[in-house]
DNA sequence: GGAATAGTGTCTTTCAGACAATATGTT
DNA sequence: AACATATTGTCTGAAAGACACTATTCC
């Protein structure tokens, strides 16, 4: 349905662009990606991946353009969702930039090299682009600091009222594995016992009956997250 | 200030909007604010308050400004939050529309005028705009049908976990009202020995030592929410 | 056998839900 | 006195939290 074209002279426009905040897990640390940013006014800086949306496209696909092309990630394997929409008038340098942020969750894949274990602990995975543990973020390019914050805060609320922990493990994993995970995203210390209890009870995990037998001790059951799409769990 | 020395016939760009979907609470009917829209590619369809964003104005700024300009409501008095950015490339006919829509809660002022109370009930505030009840909501213009439904799920996710009941109410109010209000918001019955015992106990009200004598009856005390910012609470 | 890890059951306390009688005002 | 509305407390069941020992494997 080609309408009378807009003329941008006219007309108040910005230039509309998206960024995805794609987290994921690593034995235990919550990283972030990030990609540098070459131009010029942001000096070096990094930030989350993204770019300007096609005229074709909505910000959803651009979103998960910019993942395959910016970070290299599949789309198909991550989970979106929108955060926020950043307007403020001089968030960027080059002119009147709005971005539409997204919250991702993903796996880490298996292309990850873990170069250079002395440089802090920094997980590098080509192009300069690296998985930043959350918890230790440089200054980023333009407003991304403030969008790390939000999409922090917001991925933990998902987090205990979701069964989006899901998203950020494998496949299947033990209840310890499970655990661990949450203990470190919510920052507190869990009993055993009781957290068996609930992820049985409320129905977020089921057996796959395969056992997982690692180093020494004795083998750990495998469990996988029961439904797939994401629900709604009073976690934890 | 003169704008950002982009080029939009090599840049990617859109016309940004905003809408502004405001609720109010009028005698346990949750009512959303609509305006006619006036473009004839809508013909004759209302819309929620919204218009195009200025160059010089975050998207939060536009939301308010429209509030006053479209909806003749004082901002001030309004809650507002960012709700989601609607950006399908055909959402409106005339190009590339992307709009930050925001929701909004408010105390009905007391202009409102209950004019021709036999065609449906209808609250008109003159020019047309009119409070119109959130479950009887006509076919809207553009895709704000989509935007009422996202609106009216996050309205009452957030009051089931805030103090935002708040924002519908006058300044203070009896448990009594305070107990309808919530009954018609979240569609369900709830005990009145409970009810009173939890928001007390959670410290969502407090009394303010006044009270309320109307009709026959014992008199009510009235009571306040007891944080005036929005805070968590795990509510009903 | 020792070390390492996985797995399990009970008791107590707290919170949610069901439930009905009394108090205070008006007419 | 009749009526209308507001206010209050107890009991019960369910869920949350504290807590320590046994089981299985590898070396």
């Amino acid at each position: 349905m080609p309408s009378p074209p807009v003329d941008p002279s006219t007309l108040r426009f910005a230039v509309l662009a998206v960024d995805v905040v794609v987290f994921a897990l690593h034995e235990e640390t919550l990283r972030v990606r990030l990609n540098p940013v070459d131009r010029p006014a942001v000096a070096g800086r990094e930030g989350f991946p993204g770019g300007l949306v096609a005229p074709t496209e909505s910000s959803e696909q651009a979103a998960a353009r910019r993942l395959r092309d910016k970070a290299g990630i599949d789309p198909e394997t991550v989970y979106l969702e929108q955060l926020h929409t950043f307007s403020a008038v001089d968030r960027d340098p080059r002119g009147r930039v709005v971005s539409v942020a997204y919250l991702g969750l993903t796996t880490i894949a298996e292309d990850v090299i873990d170069t250079d274990a002395a440089d802090s602990d920094t997980l590098y995975s080509g192009s300069g682009a690296r998985w930043q543990p959350m918890d230790d973020l440089p200054a980023l390019a333009y407003d991304h600091d403030a969008m790390a914050s939000v999409a922090g805060r917001r991925l933990r609320e998902r987090l205990r009222a979701t069964n989006l922990i899901g998203r950020l493990l494998p496949e299947s994993f033990t209840l310890t594995i499970l655990q661990d995970a949450f203990e470190s995203l919510l920052g507190e210390r869990l009993d055993r016992r009781n957290f068996r209890r609930r992820v049985q009870e409320l129905g977020l995990v089921e057996p796959t009956g395969e056992e997982r037998r690692e180093g020494r001790g004795r083998p750990a059951a495998l469990f996988r997250v029961a439904e797939a799409d994401v629900r709604a769990i009073p976690l934890l």
